[in-house]
DNA sequence: GTGCACTGTGACACTTTTATTAAAACGATT
DNA sequence: AATCGTTTTAATAAAAGTGTCACAGTGCAC
């Protein structure tokens, strides 16, 4: 799961650390050095946050917060400033303009992605977590567990993501490729008979009480996770 | 359910104004003049939060803010902080000490009472009283103790807030960040891998009767207390 | 029934993640 | 400043999970 990372910041030296710095916590970035060009960048790669330096040519950051915080496809992101120390006004306006959070420059690395990864978290927050059921076979997201007639079942991470695609996609055929591209992600190299294995790997996990009937090989096209037998 | 708000602040005039504001929004007050005063005043109703002003005669603000972090029983005790414009500096040193939000002065009592409202919103969840149980591991928040079996045992405080994390959510996964967040508190950075340790150190502190099986490991996501094997 | 193409399985070399330990850093106390 | 207890970091060991392969089964078409 990469997240986009969106820097404006005028200063081609520190916007280069932050490239950097970010790069190597494994965030995407995309680099503006005013409201203009962040106006134009903003759009197209939409990023899951944006670092805005307080102090901008051509209309200050601050204003830049205030017409994302406007408009409709915008308002989502959150938004972190930039100040330098000493702007301590400028912070508080900065969060009444919508910025989800500041940080002061100079700022230590750690500090800066720790906030990033805070703001991320409290911004993104349920998908679906509801449990699902099947035939005395419940898997919870939420505790990220399987249980099979309330006896907690073993499985490694793929497994358990294997089954829960599964489980919330029922009643169909998917190909080893597709099953890949779901559950693996895209753009993963990986042969497509270790989904094989994988599927012996679940099934196994499962066999206690018989559930791995639900596991159906598909003869010349995948696997089914399906009810009836 | 009426929230408690102990005011520190030594002119008369703007200690009433905060209270009739605070009364209005359906606070319970509770006034103190000076450092001395507070810190009588703090035990008894113990208070959902402290707002604490700046510039005190006898002891400054900050000072009694560091003092409340120190002590087990006050460290939990959101402190607010006012600032008069232009102490710039102080706000920093304020929040250093601990405070978890500052206003300054002048201010709009709707910005005072969004803040303090805000604060206990990020706080509420962790003060529940009530003496936790599961499988006679017993947690006492208010004797600040665990017995295993009705056997008292020691551990760290860290291990404690992180055990009655777990206890107050359980059956659920969380991840190092998460249990950061939550357990150290939102600005606090530090390695993920911390957790570990004090994981570990929890474990071992529990685990004469067996009940570490209860904090469980959950590889690629994080850990997770369940009283499920 | 035979052969062919597809799927199942166990083993293994390799990665990634977690546990554990020891040492450094920190903070409060004296 | 020295000390004690705790937290954090960093280093290393241990465990768990992954992807591939070779070969064993299986089912289907003929």
């Amino acid at each position: 799961m990469s997240r986009t990372v969106l820097v404006v910041e005028d200063e081609a030296p520190i916007r280069e650390m932050l490239k950097f710095v970010l790069e190597q916590s494994g965030f995407n970035i995309i680099e503006a050095e005013d409201y203009d060009i962040a106006q134009e960048k903003i759009c197209e790669p939409y990023p899951d946050l944006i670092l805005l330096d307080w102090m901008l040519p051509g209309g200050s950051g601050v204003q830049l917060a205030k017409s994302l915080k406007q408009h409709e496809f915008t308002r989502d992101i959150p938004v972190i400033m930039l100040t330098a120390r000493g702007e301590e006004e400028d912070k508080i306006r900065g969060l009444d303009a919508g910025a989800d959070d500041y940080v002061t420059k100079p700022f230590s690395p750690k500090e800066l992605i720790a906030r990033i990864k805070a703001v991320m978290r409290r911004v993104t927050p349920t998908s679906n977590e509801e449990p699902i059921e099947f035939n005395g076979l419940k898997l919870e997201p939420v505790s990220h567990r399987v249980m099979a007639n309330e006896e907690p079942l073993d499985m490694g991470p793929t497994e358990f993501k294997l089954l829960h695609f599964f489980m919330t996609h029922p009643e169909r055929v998917y190909s080893r490729e597709l099953l890949l591209d779901n559950v693996w992600g895209t753009n993963v190299y990986v042969e497509d008979r270790t989904v094989d294995v994988h599927i012996r790997r679940l099934r196994k996990a499962i066999s206690r009480h018989g559930h791995d009937a639900m596991i159906q090989t598909v003869r010349g096209a995948g696997y089914r996770f399906s009810t009836k037998l």
